[in-house]
DNA sequence: AGCACGCCGACT
DNA sequence: GTCGGCGTGCTC
């Protein structure tokens, strides 16, 4: 007998299977998708098995299997042929397919170390008479060990003093066994019971008909519409029905909500995988999946490759979120992937959001997906309402921070004793202008991007497709000098805010007083229970959470999102502040939102304050129409890197030459042009981007890239498709 | 990736 | 004469 298989080394050269003869003594025992020990070259390496044959045809001389290293299978069928997909999804490795679909405890290379963790018990190991022999003729803790365990048979080692515990078992007189146990285990609790209303139970009939069968469905449901409730509801009937769940969210550690109603309907039904577990935890919700011991899985983006056997559902909530896509290699989103394993198991696979990507509602409206609606929040309470404030009048007035109007709301709501949360975006990108007069920024003519500003040379680029202009010393639009840098961190709006509010008491939550492991879960908590009356933050703030008490959103700069040089700045601005907005007014009081901005007429920025999805969604998709951007268009980014400058730069050009000469001719090829982090610890990349509908040769094209470049020692090609930055 | 093999320069 | 620099080529 014969395996095939793939070793460890990411290796262009090495990225394909390698054959073995299989000793009698593995013949029974090895099946495809174990970890092997195999001899290679001068040393010896770990691999998968993909194949298993009886015949052999070549003329190699087969060296044989040294051993297999689990005693499980790491990958079943599924999962093996979902690696092949990954790999020609993102044109990775398929053994680096293979190792980013595995826990990091259990990827290939690593040393096998037990991971378990065991609980050790007592029991008796003499005929109760010759214990009580024993205990006539001694005292103390041995005795009381001895009689603990007449009572109760078994307790745990911990329980007792365990020098006196060692000394009893040399006595042979009882005996310790060791007992796997998980690091996480949670208890179902007792929780009342919610019904559905009218609008999600529609939506839930509707989804639990396409049980068994691999449909589609996006549900647009507006924020606190209650969408967490139909997903638990669906994942019961698939329970009930003996099949199991999978549950994305965007981030667990900001989601920590979600997880505490799924432990408390689901308890030890549920596995959870994310990335603030360690490693051992990870290991053990891992091997909970393997062996079936659990019914459904919610965890971040690489959980969509969790081993669940017998799938009965997908769902994505948040589906818009950026952190489902993968910025390494492979650049996978796992929306693509959860489309494979649906349509394989062929099961439903739900995205849910309040603000869809344009991609997904495209889908929708095209019928790819089928589109259910939520239109009101689940307990009849209303939006908030919401106002724009205009920064450029309150600069006359010599507001810079914060507006009058929404001192004036921040007053009313301490005043009432509610709670307020400001919102700082992003820290502007430094690299872009903006005229501190007028607010106004430089765009590119061709491409609706900010341009990014130069020092050594004083221009103005788009990093898409290479437009330049010099620097002005007035501001185009307003003829003042106000040309200059953006930004304001927390910090400098908490000093701020402490001044200007001398009563309240003030939290300020990013990343860097987040650092530690649960401290972020932690401050919200704080903010729950009122042990604070403002809280400022980054985004990390406005995600998922629910805030009773919360009825005053303030957006202190509504506009560094905007104005970040991305062709979906528009987009992620939107959707961040309509789940900004939906923070306030969750109780049932009712809630205010006050946006702040130097571009009080920006079609988005209106869009946020009617709350209108659809109006935006038809603006956006105009823009992307004429510009050519998705969902109309196909991106590809290629991204040539090199130490060296020169090199970098011709194999750019030539990378383009290659792209006209063996692409389609409707495919646009831009640049190569300066990416935005074009020199990077004395790296330098440069950027090409592929714009396409259709094109048969495109993914050929790009492997014969990839081929061309892997044999090149200074240059290489990051090659991301379907890009969510450029 | 890692390692052996191999072919040149500067050292006890 | 030999040690060691790293260029080249191969891995079932």
């Amino acid at each position: 007998m014969y395996a095939y298989c793939v070793i460890e080394y990411p290796i262009k050269t090495l990225d394909k299977a390698f054959t073995y003869e299989i000793p009698i003594n593995l013949q029974e025992k090895i099946k495809v998708g174990m970890k092997v020990l195999v001899p290679f070259n001068t040393r010896l390496v770990h691999g998968i098995v993909l194949n298993i044959s009886n015949s052999y045809e070549g003329d190699y001389e087969l060296k044989k299997i040294v051993r297999l290293e689990d005693e499980f299978l790491v990958l079943n069928e599924e999962l093996l042929e979902l690696g092949k997909y990954l790999k020609e999804l993102t044109l990775c490795n398929l053994i680096t397919a293979y190792q980013t679909m595995l826990p990091s405890a259990l990827k290939i290379k690593v040393q096998n170390s037990n991971y378990n963790k065991y609980e050790y018990y007592v029991t008796l190991n003499k005929s109760i008479s010759d214990i009580m022999e024993y205990q006539a003729n001694h005292r103390g803790k041995k005795v009381d060990i001895l009689e603990r365990l007449i009572d109760e048979k078994k307790v745990n080692k911990k329980e007792f003093d365990s020098a006196a515990v060692r000394e009893l078992e040399k006595a042979n007189l009882i005996k310790i066994e060791a007992q796997k146990v998980y690091r996480i285990d949670r208890k179902k609790e007792n929780i009342e019971d919610k019904k559905l209303n009218q609008e999600q139970q529609e939506v839930f009939d509707k989804i639990k008909l396409s049980l068994g069968k691999n449909e589609d469905f996006l549900i647009y449901g507006v924020t606190g519409s209650g969408k967490t409730l139909v997903y638990i509801n669906l994942i019961r009937e698939v329970l009930k029905r003996g099949q199991r769940a999978l549950l994305l969210v965007p981030e667990i550690s900001l989601t920590e909500q979600i997880i505490n109603i799924f432990y408390a309907y689901f308890g030890g039904d549920v596995a959870i995988l994310h990335s603030g577990l360690s490693k051992t935890e990870k290991y053990d919700e891992y091997v909970k999946i393997l062996n079936d011991e659990v019914k459904m899985v919610i965890g971040t983006r690489s959980a969509i490759f969790a081993p669940l056997s017998n799938l009965g559902i997908i769902i994505i909530d948040e589906e818009h979120s950026d952190t489902y896509k993968q910025d390494v290699t492979p650049r996978y989103h796992a929306r693509d992937i959860a489309l494979w394993r649906a349509k394989k198991n062929n099961i439903p696979l739900v995205l849910g959001s309040a603000t869809p990507s344009l991609e997904s509602m495209a889908r929708a409206l095209k019928g790819v997906y089928k589109l259910l609606t939520i239109n009101n929040r689940a307990n009849n309470e209303k939006l908030p309402e919401c106002l724009i404030v205009d920064m450029t009048k309150e600069l006359q007035k010599r507001n810079f921070v914060i507006s009058e109007e929404l001192d004036r709301r921040i007053k009313e709501t301490l005043d009432k004793k509610e709670q307020v949360i400001l919102l700082l975006n992003r820290r502007g990108f430094s690299t872009v202008i903006t005229c501190s007069n007028c607010g106004f920024t430089y765009k590119c003519p061709y491409c609706e991007i900010s341009l990014t500003y130069h020092k050594t040379s004083n221009t103005l680029r788009c990093h898409y497709c290479g437009y330049t202009k010099i620097k002005d010393d007035v501001c185009p639009s307003c003829r003042e000098k106000g040309l200059n840098y953006l930004g304001m961190g927390t910090e400098k709006l908490e000093s701020l805010v402490e001044e200007k509010y001398k009563e309240a008491r003030i939290l300020r939550i990013d990343a860097d007083t987040t650092t530690r492991k649960g401290s972020h879960e932690k401050l919200i908590k704080a903010f729950r229970n009122k042990e604070y009356d403002i809280l400022i933050g980054t985004q990390m703030v406005s995600k998922g959470l629910d805030f009773p008490d919360c009825t005053l959103v303030g957006i202190v700069n509504a506009d560094t999102t905007l104005n970040i040089p991305d062709f979906r700045s528009s987009e992620r601005t939107f959707s961040l502040l309509c789940q900004a907005s939906g923070r306030a007014g969750r109780g049932n009081k009712k809630g205010f939102v006050v946006i702040q901005t130097f571009n009080p007429t920006n079609a988005t920025l209106e869009c946020v304050r009617k709350n209108d999805y659809k109006e935006f969604y038809r603006q956006e998709m105009r823009i992307r129409k004429v510009l050519k951007y998705p969902p109309y268009y196909y991106l590809v980014n290629i991204k040539v890197v090199s130490k060296i400058y020169e090199n970098a730069s011709s194999n750019a050009s030539k990378v383009v030459n290659y792209l006209k000469k063996h692409l389609a001719s409707s495919s646009i090829i831009l640049g190569p042009s300066t990416a935005f982090n074009f020199r990077i610890n004395n790296v330098y990349r440069f950027n090409i981007t592929i714009k396409y509908r259709f094109d048969d040769n495109l993914r050929n094209t790009l492997k014969e890239l990839d081929d061309i470049f892997s044999t090149n020692k200074d240059t290489f090609l990051e090659i991301d498709i379907n890009p969510l930055n450029l």
